[in-house]
DNA sequence: CCAACCGGGGTCTGCCATAGTA
DNA sequence: TACTATGGCAGACCCCGGTTGG
């Protein structure tokens, strides 16, 4: 899955905003002050340079970075009567920092088009799946995008009754709203597609609880919601079609083992699994061999083509067999680096890797430390 | 006691396109 | 006609440990 590494894109991310905001601070203040003239020089019949100088000032003053913002959503700059000193002092009552409020302004300046009212309201919605309001502003820091797209609470109300109604529990809600935000800025209808398609692929795969069906395919992918139909019905049918499964087996596995894949892009899906297939048809498997090693671990289909060659390949290296990978699909999960590593470490304790097992290559640090003590003891 | 089996935990934003709206 | 609301897209694992069966 892309967690890790849109965790990894989104920490660098962060980081190189504030270091713009830090380091390049007079160049923003520098821009916004040209801006101002530009202004003045336009529109001099009229007060709207003079809205526009004060937004600025409260800008700089929060400590947002004016250039990103206009970047982003340009048109909330000729808006008049914005009302960013108002959602400085709620989220600040809220408890979250200047550097967070800043933050979600520069990313998402539409923000500070929202009445406070309505943001209470909002907030109070949340409030009621959420247990803190610094479980909130976490999330809204994140992705303030998703707390501040719509201004619709009646929706956001109605979506809340509707995923209540499908019967997620108070926790499975919380943590949709905490790793899926936007699906409850989604509109009701879009949200009533998705759980309908879930329904209908469900009944006409023969599934007697539809119901149970859904819960336990939100369960496993709490993102399914923020998917389009689209993407998730093409996975399905790339699933049935590359599997060939009966519907039985075809249910278990997508509420099952491949619930995330469905996620995923379907021509990265179809790349992925064509490299897969490709790759090990050249060293000597047949179609069949690699049906059965990828559906015996489904996850593999995340693997990128590179990150999956370079993992066969570090494994050949050692003369370890193609037969003896595709029995332990699991060690592909580990990291090139941590396969290099106990690699290295297993041969210098004597393990032969062409004859013994390889599990061991993804099992966890404590118990895969435990098992090369032994074996340099031995 | 050992390893296999298997499920779980973390975790999805920031951007663009485009109808709709004032 | 500028702006808003909303849908949709790309992106592309790694690790842990309880339970079970030998």
């Amino acid at each position: 899955m892309t967690p890790r590494d849109l965790l990894y894109m989104r920490s660098t991310f962060v980081f190189d905003s504030r270091f713009w905001v830090t380091r390049f601070s007079a160049e923003v203040l520098s821009k916004s002050v040209s801006f101002r003239f530009f202004g003045v020089k336009h529109d001099d019949t009229d007060t709207e340079p003079l809205e526009n100088e004060e937004l600025l000032n409260n800008l700089l003053t929060i400590g947002v970075d004016v250039h990103m913002a206009r970047k982003r959503q340009p048109g909330v700059f000729n808006k008049m009567g914005t009302n960013e000193q108002g959602l400085k002092m709620f989220l600040m009552s809220k408890g979250a920092s200047k550097k967070v409020i800043a933050s979600i302004i520069s990313r998402y300046p539409r923000a500070m088009t929202r009445k406070v009212e309505s943001l209470s309201e909002r907030w109070d919605l949340w409030k009621r799946i959420m247990t803190s309001d610094l479980e909130i502003i976490n999330v809204l820091e994140r992705s303030p995008e998703s707390f501040f797209r719509s201004e619709d609470n009646q929706n956001l109300e109605k979506n809340i009754e509707f995923l209540y109604s499908v019967g997620l529990s108070d926790q499975l809600l919380r943590r949709l709203l905490n790793n899926a935000p936007r699906t409850f800025s989604n509109s009701l209808h879009l949200n009533k597609q998705m759980i309908a398609l879930l329904k209908k692929v469900s009944l006409s795969l023969g599934h007697s609880d539809p119901e149970d069906f859904i819960r336990k395919i939100i369960f496993k992918n709490p993102f399914i919601l923020i998917q389009s139909t689209k993407r998730v019905k093409a996975n399905i049918e790339f699933l049935q079609s590359t599997f060939n499964l009966n519907n039985e087996k075809l249910l278990i596995l997508i509420c099952g083992p491949a619930a995330e894949i469905l996620d995923i892009s379907t021509d990265y899906a179809k790349k992925n699994y064509m490299n897969i297939k490709e790759k090990l048809v050249s060293l000597g498997c047949t179609e069949e061999e690699v049906l059965k090693f990828v559906l015996s671990y489904p996850d593999l289909i995340f693997l990128g083509e590179k990150k999956f060659s370079d993992k066969i390949d570090c494994l050949l290296e050692e003369n370890i067999s193609v037969a003896q990978i595709i029995e332990s699909p699991r060690i592909l999960d580990s990291s090139i680096s941590t396969l290099k590593s106990r690699i290295k470490e297993l041969v210098n304790a004597g393990y032969d890797l062409r004859t013994s097992k390889l599990n061991l290559l993804s099992w966890s640090q404590k118990r895969y430390k435990a098992k090369l003590k032994k074996l340099n003891i031995e």
